[in-house]
DNA sequence: CTGTTCACG
DNA sequence: ACGTACGTGAACAGC
């Protein structure tokens, strides 16, 4: 049996340039040219190779208008304009495949996938060959036999095997009745119109009755009402459908398959290639012997000559320089620092972190500017050593952020997609849960790489954000912050483990007794905190009805599930009870005992690169979500405690989201009600259910509050519905005249959404970028939700942006004036200090002054401060 | 290792 | 016809 790969070189080739792809930052090599949809083939290839160890693959391609757009001018209108990088790539690409010793075709008015369908077609009832069928394109799934399998492409590098038996499990339908399904409901991708009114799960359920679309049409008096008449009005449609989703398997050509043969590299050329796209990494891989190439590669970054410090006076630094600390563990509070390697231009130095202690100024402090990945990571890991390092303007790691928020914490996961080969940390060192310390050799060498890289990129970084005009927000914020964040870390709060254990004590008190009237209610024991088991309970057992229509795999049992069935029996609440419970329990007591260091405090990490909107987010533990809402669970903030002859004292924002979007829209009466001082929610509720101010009810206001957040979050009637519990109707009843009274903003949400669609990104006041891909995807779901992060993004990022500029400044402030309070906790809209009971004032006017005055907008911004003898009392 | 649930803004 | 509000982190169950 011989193994047959057949290859959708253009989906592949899209994938790689899509996958990569960002504004500013594609993959080039020296002269410009574009190479990430290229690098991305080539890998994909070698990987398939890999796994598969085929004996023939065919590589087919796209050539341009086919038979189907003369039959049918419309089809795949609608499609964006492919870009310029990926045009430029595409002739390349078919070089480099044949490089690698694959035949590929592309026909004269036939797609990939009819040159495709006609190989596998051979597979056929054929006991010799068996075909897999290489596509992340859903369509070629129609062409699955016996014989012939499709390895469906995912995104992070999955794919799953569509085999015959797995096909009729995930669709319920034979692989050739594909055609009919998209007959029926039609493909936007390819603007394959279908039957209108009719969408995937109408199609599936009429084609497992009646199998074809032939039969549908020959009973189409057994269908009744309205699908009828939808089937009657759309039959040339779906016949037309029918013909263009049908993949054409007699394509004019010679499908011997001695002719696809794989025949492995032609080295030369294959080398030529990768040397013109410049990816070192992969012709290092290739381990050629010869010799002008080799002194290329030697050139090249990754053949280091490393100088391994152990007597301080070899280090003979040469100007700026970047420096890497590399650690063993995750988590840099109690993980070991190992070493640091350093790059000056010209040479590579690594230096063993006992050496480097002892030596702090000349590696530390010195005239020459430093880059970093990670600064914050090497402020508190120095700081634990009473240290400090000078000269530190340039992190890779929030450039990287600031450019695509998508990249994960991992300076690996650049290096990659530059085409520079390295281990990312966790093949280095292990995963979270089992971390092993590597050969020293394989460490160094890393180690070394991650140094040269943060060197060699910094033009190009600091270049890419001049041009995304985020200098401003590089250098006058997010930079300055890393420090401020690390002095918040290091510093960290008090938390008094005798009062959670108080407490632990009587909760845990309090759910034995609840879990013992449960029991006796549903006349069993179980695990209560399994949703599976609860679910078998409530709604199967003890016969509750449940409120949703359909049940999907499994009853649901949230709160809002719950809420809706606690007429029924007592039991509910008490299940609710023991859950609000049983999370304070284990999330907040147990769970921050636990990260209680032997200082007696917590030492969070607040991660600055790792939102979407440009928020901060916090982590081991998280202290952005200590209770608030509940007054049993805000007991839990009594823990957090001040210094000696100190206080706590929290500032926050009063509305800020609100205020940024009457800003940003332009909304006059939103501004007026601000700059009035009005409580925002009841002008709100006043102006759209259109009655006086002072006669605006509680439940009024209420609903009111919920369109406001609506409309931050990009609101949808349903959404809104949910959250209110009213009926889609009334909701949109809401929204239509919340826009109705703010024309303003309906104005603003249409130009938001226009923009991005335009852009493939939104910004912030400061310019803060995200790119939504999502906003290009065909799906209709995916892509309302990315027009919705459109939506809330400025609104959210903004908002961040000016607490972040505040933080910076009120730390300044404290520095310049020698003041010893401290800030320690950031949570979105406030912040928390320890502050010197000889500083209170002071303190109190920079925090608040700052705080409203950093940032100008057209509506005032408003600060709250309370104090208090903990962090519960300070509100 | 993924889904569910729920804590926060 | 579709499934549904934005942004996070952590614990648990059950595969």
């Amino acid at each position: 049996m011989e193994k047959v790969l057949l290859i959708d070189g253009n989906n592949i080739l899209f994938r790689s340039y899509y996958a990569t792809a960002y504004t500013g930052n594609t993959m080039k090599n020296s002269k410009g040219f574009p190479t990430n949809a290229l690098y991305g083939l080539v890998n994909m290839m070698n990987k398939i190779i890999e796994e598969e160890k085929p004996t023939y693959i065919m590589c087919a391609f796209d050539k341009g208008r086919t038979f189907r757009h003369e039959k049918y001018s419309d089809y795949k209108g609608g499609r964006s304009a492919t870009p310029d990088e990926l045009k430029a790539q595409a002739p390349k690409a078919r070089e480099l495949v044949e490089a690698m010793g694959i035949t590929y075709y592309e026909i004269d008015n036939y797609e990939a996938d009819d040159i495709i369908g006609t190989f596998a077609k051979k597979c056929n009832n054929n006991n010799d060959y068996d075909a897999v069928i290489i596509s992340s394109d859903k369509d070629l799934l129609q062409l699955i036999t016996d014989e012939v399998e499709v390895k469906l492409l995912k995104s992070g590098g999955e794919s799953i095997r569509m085999t015959h038996q797995e096909f009729i499990n995930t669709y319920g339908i034979e692989p050739p009745r594909m055609v009919d399904l998209k007959s029926l409901m039609g493909d936007s991708s390819d603007n394959i119109p279908g039957v209108k009114g009719i969408g995937e799960k109408t199609a599936l359920n009429l084609l497992q009755e009646y199998k074809t679309l032939d039969n549908i049409y020959e009973n189409i008096e057994n269908i009744k009402g309205k699908l009828q008449e939808k089937l009657k009005d759309g039959k040339e449609s779906a016949y037309q459908s029918y013909d263009l989703a049908t993949i054409y398997t007699e394509v004019p050509i010679d499908t011997d398959f001695e002719k696809i043969k794989y025949k492995g590299y032609d080295t030369l050329k294959y080398l030529e290639l990768l040397e013109e796209f410049e990816f070192y990494s992969l012709i290092k891989k290739l381990n050629i012997r010869k010799e002008d190439t080799k002194e290329e590669i030697k050139k090249e970054k990754n053949n280091l000559d490393v100088k391994v410090i152990d007597d301080i006076k070899d280090l003979k630094l040469n100007g700026d320089y970047s420096i890497y600390l590399e650690l063993l563990g995750y988590n840099y509070h109690d993980a070991k620092a190992l070493g640091f390697s350093i790059y000056d231009g010209k040479n590579c130095y690594y230096i063993r972190s006992d050496v480097a202690f002892d030596n702090p100024e000349i590696i530390f402090e010195n005239e020459y500017n430093k880059y970093t990945y990670d600064l914050k990571k090497l402020l508190v890991v120095l700081m634990k050593n009473n240290l400090t390092i000078n000269n530190c303007n340039y992190d890779l790691m929030i450039a990287g952020y600031l450019l695509n928020q998508n990249v994960k914490d991992d300076i690996s996961y650049l290096m990659k997609n530059n085409g520079t080969d390295v281990m990312f940390y966790e093949e280095e060192f292990g995963s979270v849960t089992k971390i092993n310390i590597p050969d020293e050799k394989v460490l160094i060498e890393n180690a070394c790489k991650k140094a040269k890289f943060i060197y060699d990129t910094k033009d190009f970084y600091l270049e890419s954000l001049e041009k995304e005009e985020e200098s401003y927000l590089f250098n006058e914020i997010e930079m300055p912050l890393v420090k401020v964040l690390a002095d918040m870390e290091h510093t960290g709060i008090n938390v008094s483990r005798e009062y959670l254990e108080k407490m632990g004590a009587e909760i845990t008190e309090k759910l034995s007794s609840l879990e013992k009237e449960i029991y006796d209610l549903a006349g069993c024991s179980f695990n209560i905190m399994s949703p599976k088991q609860l679910g078998e309970i409530l709604f199967v057992k003890m016969e509750l009805p449940y409120p949703k229509k359909i049940k999907d795999s499994s009853y649901s049992t949230s709160k809002e599930i719950l809420d809706k069935v606690a007429p029924y029996s007592p039991i509910i609440e008490k299940i609710l009870d023991y859950r609000t419970l049983a999370k304070l329990n284990n999330n907040y007591v147990i769970g921050l005992i636990n990260e209680i260091k032997s200082d007696g405090k917590i030492h969070t990490l607040f991660n600055q690169t790792l939102t979407r909107t440009g928020r901060l987010s916090s982590s081991e533990p998280n202290l952005q979500n200590i209770p608030a809402r509940l007054e049993y669970g805000k007991l839990i903030r009594k823990a957090f405690y001040p210094e000696k002859d100190s206080i706590i004292l929290s500032s926050d924002y009063s509305q800020i989201e609100l205020r940024v979007f009457a800003a940003m829209s332009n909304a006059e009466n939103l501004i007026e009600a601000f700059k009035n001082g009005n409580d925002i929610h009841q002008k709100t509720a006043s102006d759209i259910f259109g009655v006086p101010l002072e006669s605006v009810t509680k439940d009024q206001r209420r609903q009111a509050k919920a369109v406001n957040f609506g409309i931050l979050y990009g609101i949808s009637s349903f959404g809104l519905s949910e959250d209110l519990n009213i009926d889609v109707y009334k909701a949109k009843q809401f929204i239509d005249d919340y826009l109705k009274t703010y024309p303003r903003i309906s104005e603003y949400m249409k130009e938001t959404i226009d923009e991005a669609h335009k852009n493939g990104y939104v910004k912030t006041l400061m310019n803060r970028k995200r790119i939504i891909e999502e906003l290009n995807n065909k799906n209709y779901m995916i892509r309302s939700s990315g027009e919705r992060m459109a939506l809330n993004t400025p609104i959210q990022g903004t908002s961040a942006d000016i607490l972040k500029k505040a933080m910076v400044e009120i730390y300044n402030e404290f520095e310049k004036r020698n003041l010893k309070s401290k800030m320690l906790i950031q949570v979105h809209d406030e912040l928390v200090f320890n502050v010197l009971k000889s500083e209170e004032e002071v303190v109190t006017n920079i925090v608040k002054d700052i705080m409203e005055n950093t940032y100008k907008l057209s509506v005032p911004l408003v600060v709250d401060i309370n104090k208090g003898t903990d962090w519960y009392d300070a509100k």
